[in-house]
RNA sequence: GGUGGGGUAUCCAAGUGGCUAAAGGAUGCAGACUGUAAAUCUGUCAGGGUUUCCCUUUCGAGCGUUCGAAUCGCUCCCCCACCA
């Protein structure tokens, strides 16, 4: 029997947006839709019941981290990441790409700004080579050596639903040739996990290609073609995608339009409103981000398009502004926090450190973003798409 | 009453002749955050202006030494410790 499946249930007619269900053996994804990302096991800030309560779907975590800590054998022998998180839904494990590019050459926010350097946080990551990638250990400073095949078999013993192939996540500030280099070391990688898959099949589990070639359509052409030819049951957009908003929102786009439309489709670390939106109109299924999460630690939280000033798809609860601020954030919002706090209140525990603050907004932001994308998976379904894509543009 | 230590910006706290409108914290005010080494990081923080520069007022108070003082001297006012 097949555990795993993809079917779209409904189609917009506007763009490529669309509705799908992904079954897992832990349960159903209503697509679009967001993953929270818990990279240690553990969603930041709150517990997996009150991420749930929130009715999350799809919960993330780290190839990387959780093999420097606690262990693939720890958690294998919890019998894998739902035991051992307490999260019962279906889960997606990162290869631990992403700490290629993001502990050897910076953060992704100045990749998007176009920005070359930033912080004199040291790189940890010390060398890439065919093999695989060698890292020092942010806990103990030991040496670490990722490849392909020790990427899959890490993910098998954690044993999330989906898994994703190691992969070279390359900078905006790359060179095309390089990026055409490392997007060629990534395909064989590739193929390298997928072998590695297949060898060690475990029918619990699918894994995902993922597209790279930066901002270059005919990279991206040459990813693709990659991507579809392969046995993967889905497939990711990853890698650069661009110096602006709308050149990350043409690469998407562009990369969509060839994109074999019968699997699965993930923009891998957007998160953004408006990112979404536009990822949504393009054809992709789900998301995964730490911003909503991450800004509600730093006491952001998210909030309507017609409440925000501008562009701003947030508040700052530490504003002054708030001091006196007897509403909740959102009174239109049925979260636990929306329901019970002010403003005020929330004001005040981030002045007074109390970590309530980041645990509240958490819980905001995730129904937020909950709210967020069933409102989307209703406007298609409801054949309302195109006015409501328009509509929250802005 | 005696001896010793000390009073620096909103608070704590460096500085013991010029490079000091004064280190570093904290607080305050803002900004950033997009496959999480992030409950983190950055900026700003005497006042004013024609704001890559200029002016005014600052280191308990006053007077003095000096080209020049938070820094040296004298007097006074407060605080702390120990001894009577």
């Amino acid at each position: 029997m097949n555990n795993f499946s993809y079917n779209v249930t409904a189609r917009s007619g506007h763009g490529r947006a669309h509705c799908a269900i992904i079954e897992t053996p832990h349960g159903c994804i209503e697509t679009p839709n967001f993953i929270f990302c818990a990279t240690h096991g553990a969603i930041k800030g709150a517990t997996m019941d009150q991420i749930k309560a929130t009715g999350a779907q799809f919960v993330l975590g780290n190839t990387y981290h959780l093999w420097l800590q606690p262990g693939p054998d720890v958690v294998e022998r919890h019998g894998g990441l739902q035991r051992f998180t307490g999260w019962q839904g279906p889960m997606l494990t990162d290869s631990g790409g992403f700490q290629i590019f993001s502990l050897g050459y910076g953060g992704v926010v100045d990749e998007i700004k176009g920005k070359k350097d930033q912080s004199a946080r040291p790189h940890s990551l010390l060398k890439i080579t065919e093999d695989g990638a060698f890292f020092r250990s942010y806990i103990d400073g030991t040496l670490c050596f990722l490849s392909p095949e020790r990427s899959v078999q890490i993910q098998q013993k954690l044993g999330a639903d989906f898994i994703l192939p190691l992969d070279e996540c390359t900078p905006f500030h790359m060179k095309k040739e390089e990026t055409a280099a490392s997007m060629q070391r990534s395909h064989r990688w590739e193929a390298r996990s997928l072998q590695q898959f297949f060898t060690t099949y475990n029918a619990q589990q699918r894994m995902y290609g993922i597209v790279q070639g930066g901002v270059y359509e005919d990279l991206r052409r040459e990813s693709i073609d990659f991507v579809n030819s392969q046995p993967f049951f889905a497939q990711a957009i990853g890698g650069s995608l661009g110096g602006s908003k709308q050149q990350m929102y043409d690469v998407v786009d562009f990369t969509m339009r060839y994109l074999v439309q019968d699997r699965p489709t993930h923009l891998l670390g957007i998160g953004g409103l408006r990112d979404i939106l536009e990822g949504v109109q393009s054809g992709v299924d789900t998301f995964d981000c730490v911003h909503p999460t991450r800004i509600a630690r730093h006491g952001c939280a998210l909030i309507a398009k017609p409440e925000a000033e501008f562009a701003k798809e947030h508040i700052n609860l530490k504003n002054k502004i708030y001091r006196e601020d007897f509403s909740p954030i959102d009174p239109e919002c049925d979260c636990y926090t929306c329901r019970n706090f002010t403003r005020s209140y929330l004001h005040h525990l981030f002045k007074a450190k109390e970590s309530t603050g980041g645990l509240l907004l958490t819980i905001h932001n995730a129904r937020f973003m909950v709210r967020w994308m069933e409102s989307i998976r209703r406007a298609i379904r409801e054949d309302r798409w195109a006015t409501f894509y328009k509509q929250h543009r802005g």
